[in-house]
DNA sequence: CATGCAATGTTGACTGTGTCAACATCTAAG
DNA sequence: CTTAGATGTTGACACAGTCAACATTGCATG
């Protein structure tokens, strides 16, 4: 990698950026990720960055829209997989939202951390956030219709499934559980959802 | 501040190193934790506290300690305010996370981010985190036997509730419900231990 | 009480990082 | 073509973590 590029201009800079960028954080940790490490796996100086993110917090913060993007797709193909009703495709999202948790722990953190300070100064990654969010609320509502959660608003309800998954998940990446349970994510995500359920049920 | 000392030697520098570590991550945010602005609070050259931690982590390991140390105490301080019954004692516990965090937001973040990479390597540290864990595991259990919650694992009953409460604390303490909700923390908090007690209930 | 060692502080240096200003090169619009 | 903006590069600065070499001191032991 980082290969000698035969033009002065790169082309692509700030997508190869984006690349490296999101390879330094699976590969090594949300730590790893330093301007200059990502402009050297581009094959470029160390200033160059800066024709494209204004520092290092919007590079951050498109680390973090990236990471919203494929935790909203996967969650959306989880759901999908289940044709077997409301709350199958609700429980489908949580599982998935704590799986892509554990799969990309390092990822989930550069999402959810303090790294973008103000993240109202960046539109994009707040829209992103919240289309996520958004997934668990129609899906509270839908569960509504259906008859398998009470009456309440949707968002408020929706809030208490996000901190359950979410909470599992912070747990879990910040290796808060290492120490109290054999278990795997996946058999966690059941049994904190399960209370989940059974509290958002009717009654 | 950072006054002169008389003598060569400090007399306490490891306490006042954490002291002013304390004040710089409620004060200004973990980031500005550094240890040079210890020394500096402290009085004493850049390298010194390299005789009293062996190196950022330590210091920070021993930041989070006394945060657990603190929700500890506030935790236990609010459920002994309850005498009204089991179920209000775990009430109280919950509600407690959720204020500590958002009062202590900088210090929260330090207790479970990942600043400190390695729990293990920081015996004290896990011995305060599981302590605290530790008051929501004894809470289920006297709700249990009060017939508040329903039987099962206590362990495993606790880590929903941890997971709720931690999730929101999260979610806060990170700014990711600002755009969501103008609610405060309580109100929040009320909201969503209410599905959780729901969910632990008898059947 | 003297002394010498271990503990505690200090100085100065090294590397790596974010960031900026000044400069170089290229691309595309007129 | 020409030339202005966009894009890269160089060199520098300040600041952080960390270490080695050195200075000072308190205290246990003779």
């Amino acid at each position: 990698m980082a290969r000698r590029r035969k033009t002065y201009h790169h082309g692509n800079l700030r997508r190869a950026l984006l690349d490296g960028a999101l390879r330094l954080v699976e590969d090594q940790g949300a730590e790893a990720l330093t301007l200059r490490a990502a402009a050297r796996r581009a094959g470029v100086s160390q200033a160059a960055p800066y024709r494209h993110f204004a520092d290092k917090q919007a590079l951050l913060a498109a680390v973090a829209e990236e990471g919203f993007r494929a935790l909203t797709a996967a969650m959306r193909r989880a759901a999908a997989a289940q044709a077997a009703g409301a709350l199958a495709r609700f429980r489908a999202l949580g599982l998935a939202y704590v799986e892509f948790a554990s799969t990309h722990p390092a990822h989930f953190r550069v999402m959810f951390g303090r790294e973008v300070a103000d993240r109202s100064a960046y539109p994009p990654l707040q829209a992103a956030a919240l289309e996520t969010f958004g997934l668990l609320v129609e899906a509270v509502a839908e569960c509504q219709r259906a008859g398998f959660v009470r009456a309440g608003d949707p968002e408020a309800l929706a809030l208490s499934a996000w901190s359950t998954v979410h909470g599992l998940s912070a747990l879990l990446v910040d290796g808060q559980l290492e120490a109290l349970s054999e278990k795997g994510a996946d058999v966690l995500a059941q049994g904190v959802t399960e209370t989940l359920f059974l509290g958002l049920g009717p009654r």
